[in-house]
DNA sequence: TTCATATGATAGCTAGGCTAACATACAGAA
DNA sequence: TTCTGTATGTTAGCCTAGCTATCATATGAA
């Protein structure tokens, strides 16, 4: 296709609007331009083909013979782009938001009170995609990331959704009755830890308890730590949210809490990326911890 | 047609290039822009649309299937206008050509000459068209305008064509054998003129000739001043161009001609409409007085 | 004649489109 | 395995195509 000979597509546009309507006026509020660009563009064509395309009649303009056919393949080749641009945009209102969540968080916070969302919202299908490290949106295609951290992520839009403190927990059947009030009391205890987490290594340090002098096993995945302190081998320090669900079921009893932490849950998303349905389901997450 | 939910048409083409070429270097190539442009434009789409469109695949990369709908019906689209864009410049390329001209400069100077013209490109087709005024070349569809002036007019582009000082003329049986040198040796004759010529009284007054005190009679027009003076009846003053046909032709004895004149006959054009053969018409015309 | 609304013209503003420059990644040749 | 050519990714910053603001003239209805 050689594009040399094919003027400016704004111009044809404007041109496309102007014999349609028969009027520059009407052309330019069609395309909310001023009247004065539309006379531009269509000047320009003229001087382009060679040939007159729109004349003066009375208070209005009279497309020509030949502008006429100009006219009638361009409305032909813009409604085309019209159909396909369209199209595209209705498919990707049906498709699935695919939102990035820790395994944690879904189990423990989303799933219990994403049926409330499908109740509210059953034209917009979510689709959770479980996910231990911080993703690229772009380049893995994901409308939403749920992430827990102090939300200072470069690339990306993240507003916190909810404080996620250092938590410490243990099942009951470990405690069998120990008082505790804070972590210091924990000393001597068997600790379950997260071997990635060094953000809880220091907090506990910084709460009077040296790890070099306590019996500590570490572990590959927070999973595997959370659920050893379920069977009741330890204790082990989580995310408030992730341990709010456990405490709540009585599964796991809280020991000590992190008060105004600098971590939270943060939401982040691409701006750049027009998705409404994105929107609504993240305004609908924001919206649960109000 | 609703252009708010249609994209930018400039990432649109770039998009069906790139989807044509499999690569955003081959697409950068063919539009004359960077890879870089191409890339951008692709992503912005993307963006809109919510939804990938092209994924990198080894080098190069690859459409995907909602890209290939989008890029099939966007080059169908593009083709269209390709194709009208096409027929429309073929089209002007095989009109005429519109030339206004003076009558006088038309009778005098082109016609005896525009024979060399067809001669020389008969796949060129001139139109002549006879007018007094200045004309607006836009407003009229006017290619060329040939005008006898300083050339000092404001919105076309103008370039001398010949010199066409005042030249004092009368029919041979008027004259009877009177020898001239210069105007002042004509005083006493009947002084034909065009009454809407001040250039000419202006240029006998400077001339020694004191028109208050000669015989004078106004015509409307030039040509019945001329026809007046080839009928015998006085001297007439014509610019030299259109003298020189009469003078060869023994119809008219020059009797003084202006030197270093500030007027000309001008070739008048609108650089900004696109037009190779009126190009090759304007390099004919300088090349008849070179 | 008046008034509303059209186009014509153009100086000047600005943001969309682009480039330049440097990055990483891929694939084939040596 | 290393080197090299060529691909895409990224982004700061430039610049001109596209536009607006403003004032002009022209048209047609009241």
């Amino acid at each position: 296709m050689n594009w040399h000979d094919i003027p400016s597509l704004l111009a044809l546009r404007a041109f496309e609007a102007a014999a349609r309507h028969g009027s520059f006026s009407a052309a330019a509020r069609d395309l909310n331009v001023t009247h004065a660009a539309i006379g531009q563009h269509v000047r320009a064509l003229e001087d382009h083909f060679g040939l007159p395309l729109m004349q003066r009649e009375g208070r209005g303009m009279a497309v020509t013979p030949d502008g006429r056919r100009l006219a009638d393949s361009l409305g032909d080749a813009f409604g085309l782009i019209a159909s396909a641009s369209t199209d595209l945009l209705d498919q990707a209102k049906t498709r699935a938001i695919r939102v990035s969540i820790t395994p944690s968080f879904a189990a423990n916070w989303l799933m219990p009170r994403i049926g409330g969302f499908w109740d509210a919202h059953p034209d917009i299908e979510v689709e959770l995609i479980p996910s231990m490290q911080l993703i690229d949106l772009r380049r893995d295609n994901i409308d939403v990331a749920i992430r827990y951290g102090d939300g200072n992520w470069t690339g990306v839009h993240s507003t916190p959704l909810l404080s996620a403190g250092h938590t410490a927990v243990a099942a009951p059947s470990y405690l069998k009755g120990c008082d505790t009030d804070c972590l210091a009391d924990l000393k001597g205890s068997r600790w379950l830890l997260d071997g990635n987490r060094s953000e809880e290594k220091l907090w506990v340090a910084q709460n009077g308890v040296d790890l070099d002098e306590e019996d500590v096993t570490y572990f590959a995945t927070g999973q595997l730590s959370r659920e050893a302190a379920l069977a009741g081998l330890g204790v082990t320090i989580l995310p408030a949210p992730v341990a709010s669900g456990h405490i709540a079921s009585g599964a796991l009893v809280k020991l000590c809490e992190e008060i105004d932490s600098a971590v939270a849950y943060h939401v982040l998303t691409r701006p750049e990326a027009v998705n409404p349905a994105r929107d609504v389901f993240v305004k609908w997450l924001k919206s649960q911890t109000a």
